[in-house]
DNA sequence: ACACGAAGCTTCGTATGCGAAGTATCGTAC
DNA sequence: GTACGATACTTCGCATACGAAGCTTCGTGT
């Protein structure tokens, strides 16, 4: 294989790994009527409480002025609120409604579950196996950041 | 590291890897004034050929839609055009323009042999030990759909 | 007190990205 | 030769996604 296809075929298989992810987590929050991101959005709430804009952009590897849009619609949908800090004026935290959590919180921890199950099919050797392989790929990616 | 944040890392890991390796594919083909995607549609046709949509669509791995948009785009920035078949009607040959490709080739063949370089970093062995990951990575995946 | 840079969000413009529905053309069965 | 399913694209509606510019609030220095 040539470098061009080599490379190509990385970046292919790259992608189709990470729609593949995207496109199973979308599946399972389907359920809900939750798209990917506002599933994950949604399950970090439920898991760590109420988050700052700043917390769930860090979290997701996402800008804020994307996460603003994804809340916008969560918001619209009546599935989360946001709330001005009181402690500081520029923070603003987002819950998620007694409404949602209510009708929701039983599918939802059921949905996160099977999500968790994923990599359980992986042996222990298999996972490490993978982050290693991506320690390798990140370092590559970001050598060649110099060229 | 329960199953909630061995799953989250590794997806997280796996969207930053395709951040990274689309953010360095759209910093190389700035220089063009190209994103990414662009850069990858021109990339296929210089060293292919004129390519149909369906070809390219394929070649990238985005649904038909989606080229026709990036197509769109590089038609109004008059950097490639649409032709019709002459055999079959339905089928639309995607061609590089003369002005681009007389004021383009050098940088642009220049462009892909960086990118080229990219994965030249990694030895023989690295890139079987990336792809073998890869295939785990995948196959967990797959299977996890059942679920 | 007040000026002023920094921090936290939002807004805006643009480019992806997808699936569903629509359009035109091709092949084929009849 | 014509009806009709299949194929190749486009269009539409929507949700991400980002960076740049704008707004408000906070801290700090004076």
């Amino acid at each position: 294989m040539d470098p061009f296809e080599r490379s190509y075929e990385v970046v292919r298989r790259v992608k189709k790994l990470k729609d593949s992810l995207h496109g199973n987590m979308s599946r399972l929050f389907k359920e809900g009527n939750l798209t990917g991101p506002q599933g994950m959005v949604v399950g970090l709430l439920f898991r760590m409480g109420p988050l700052k804009i700043s917390e769930l952009s860090q979290q997701m590897g996402l800008s804020m002025s994307t996460v603003s849009g994804i809340l916008d619609r969560l918001e619209r949908d009546n599935i989360v609120y946001r709330e001005k800090s009181e402690t500081d004026g520029r923070v603003i935290l987002v819950k998620i409604t007694e409404e949602f959590k209510k009708n929701s919180k039983h599918s939802f921890s059921n949905m996160n579950h099977r999500w968790d199950k994923i990599l359980d099919l992986a042996t222990d050797e298999e996972i490490d196996r993978i982050l290693e392989a991506l320690d390798i790929l990140e370092r590559l990616v970001e050598e060649s950041r110099n060229l």
